[in-house]
DNA sequence: TTCAGTGCAAAGACTTTGCACTCAG
DNA sequence: CTGAGTGCAAAGTCTTTGCACTGAA
């Protein structure tokens, strides 16, 4: 992973500094799709001078390269996942987590792609689906408190 | 249309004001999914006093009341559309427009629902479906220039 | 008449820009 | 060495908040 991470950096011409590597590991080892900032605090205490503007261009960046998926959940910040492949979101209207949804995302994709291109002409490359609603632990505790 | 927008804001314990349906018109009578800034510049000229302040709290109470859907493209800032069903978005790479796509969104969220219920036990009541890539005149363009 | 809604100004939240310093290659 | 990358500060963009005034019911 932490080679996997230094090769496609150098690989697309870019350098592998430690900030890079500690914030790629960071989203990598995570299912909390964390925003810039949760990612600056979770690293502070490795990296005491890293710099919040640092892992907003880094972000930037990986997302560029399609090492990393920007979500936009409407919660009027950005998240990051470290799987960029399209996949499904749920994200929760009570505790506002976002879980990923083991559902064919490729095949969504692969479908939609097909039925815009042959209605409208339009070309598809990627997509991202968000479902909103109430996590399993969230959806159990209304129906016990109400 | 005019009378529709009257009186669910009426059934809603909302007062009808000028503002609230000229917001609802303008973006009722268009399909390009304008932000709070469009709408404002584009009622300038019919209400030269309306301030961009009432556009967003608007368009937030139209949201909460379910009569407009707020979309999420990833731009920076959030487009508004005044269809609030579930359907699938197109935003294009090149032009930066969005585009309905009229796959029966519905049928997704129902789908998806069911899956998702049975697979983690989660709720599901709504869906965000954006896809990206290029719309037809896009697409064409850039086949031509290659 | 009465208070929900508006408009103005200011503040807030997230993100980007500019620039000198640093360190990866 | 050398310039891509970092860190700091400042600015920018979209959106929200506070408050006195206004006009819908």
């Amino acid at each position: 992973m932490y080679l996997t991470i230094t090769r496609r950096l150098r690989e697309a011409g870019f350098r592998a500094t430690p900030q890079r590597i500690a914030i790629y590991m960071t989203l990598a080892q995570t299912k909390e799709h964390p925003c810039a900032e949760l990612v600056y605090e979770q690293l502070h205490d490795e990296f005491p001078t890293l710099s919040l503007n640092t892992v907003y261009k880094t972000l930037q960046t990986f997302e560029e390269l399609g090492l990393v998926r920007r979500l936009d959940t409407g919660e009027g910040m950005c998240r990051y996942d470290a799987n960029p492949s399209p996949h499904v979101h749920l994200a929760c209207r009570a505790c506002g987590q976002v879980f990923d949804i083991d559902y064919d995302g490729g095949h969504i994709l692969e479908e939609m792609a097909h039925y815009v291109e042959a209605h409208g002409g339009h070309e598809v490359w990627d997509l991202n689906l968000i479902l909103y609603g109430y996590c399993r632990a969230c959806a159990n505790q209304k129906v016990c408190s109400n």
